[in-house]
DNA sequence: CTACCTACCGTCCGAACGTTCGGTCGTTTA
DNA sequence: TAAACGACCGAACGTTCGGACGGTAGGTAG
């Protein structure tokens, strides 16, 4: 920790993970191995083990991270006040940018299969939290604000699929059209990409 | 395992490859082992080896299998002929089917991330349709069908993004409101989930 | 100087991995 | 009836896996 000027960079658990979780995209999680993890991070296997416990808890840690920082979108004041379109509207737009910034923490979060108990706690968070979404939907369809025929269900998994999509393509390197996700995505689901007749 | 009275039912490479994929998408490709394979087979480890060449083989004729399919749509003549916009829906609908009908090949397809020679195949396969269908779009943007604000290929990605997702929640046995899945994916992109302010 | 700490390394382990091999057994063919 | 074949098995192969262990270099504190 201590900031002698150029003497070697000791890893903490953090920049581990960071790295950690870049193979993970890449390779897969079971298809990396701590050979890999060792080979990219530039320090031994066993020193890996100095840090974390074990190659699962890098996985937890990675999507623990991401959890948080998607429920932390439910709890803030614009997703549990005001008119529930307009709630739902917030909660697309924050959780896109949540995705954008946390972008290999969400990919990694995203491709989870349930192969051990970490995963398995994923899997069930990441249910609950669509739990909400659709109820927001019903609501909505309820004041009015969405077409009745809409499935709230339905209508939650394509709207959440459309948006998590992005982990499969999203560069943030690239400054091009894609600047606001959340927004492309909000007007695709709300308006639709046809062209409308008239005026508005 | 053999029952006297009843004849052993024989492993062709094809129903071999059914209970193969099945786990695959279960456990992920990598998290399964041989092992893995020959209890769901009931089967050995060894005998698999008689029906295919390798782990390898049964991931190749598997995505080959949905890639053939998928392409197959950009074939029909109604993806080949017409307007641009009536060609898009029907690549959306007609994929939609195909996702439905070989669910789980598809869904092994899209979760492939290129740390073999085959995956790596199968994922420029995937953009090759990703560039065929974002023409598409880009035709019925210029024909005035499509609002021309779209970016075709972000369109195309969500569109897509939408529509894939669906390998992670379908379920074929429920026949729910989703029993056309091309169709509320079509609807929700073409005209968006808002409730219109008056007649049509 | 000594004692201690943190970050790291080299070496090793048992288990699991994908794959191979020699062989068995019931059915089909000549 | 004898030969051939297809489907399968048990045991083992060499390799790689996640992880353990005992060290050591260099900084810091007394």
């Amino acid at each position: 920790m201590s900031v002698p000027g150029a003497t070697r960079i000791a890893y903490t658990p953090e920049r581990l993970l960071a790295v950690a979780v870049e193979v993970f995209n890449l390779r897969g999680y079971d298809g990396t191995s701590m050979e890999d993890l060792a080979r990219a991070t530039g320090i031994t296997k066993s020193s890996i083990y100095h840090h974390v416990r074990s190659k699962e808890e890098l996985l937890r840690l990675a999507v623990s991270r991401a959890l948080d920082r998607i429920f932390a979108v439910l709890d803030q004041p614009a997703a549990r006040t005001g008119r529930a379109i307009d709630r739902l509207e917030h909660v697309v737009r924050a959780s896109a940018r949540v995705l954008v910034d946390e972008l290999p923490y969400v990919t990694l979060l995203l491709r989870v299969r349930g192969n051990t108990a970490t995963e398995q706690w994923a899997l069930e968070r990441r249910r609950e939290f669509d739990r909400v979404v659709a109820t927001l939907v019903a609501r909505a369809v309820a004041d009015g604000d969405l077409d009745d025929t809409v499935e709230p269900r339905l209508a939650t998994r394509l709207l959440f699929g459309m948006l998590n999509s992005a982990v499969e393509w999203y560069e943030p390197a690239r400054a091009d059209a894609t600047a606001d996700l959340g927004a492309a995505v909000w007007r695709l689901a709300s308006a639709g990409l046809r062209r409308r007749p008239a005026g508005s």
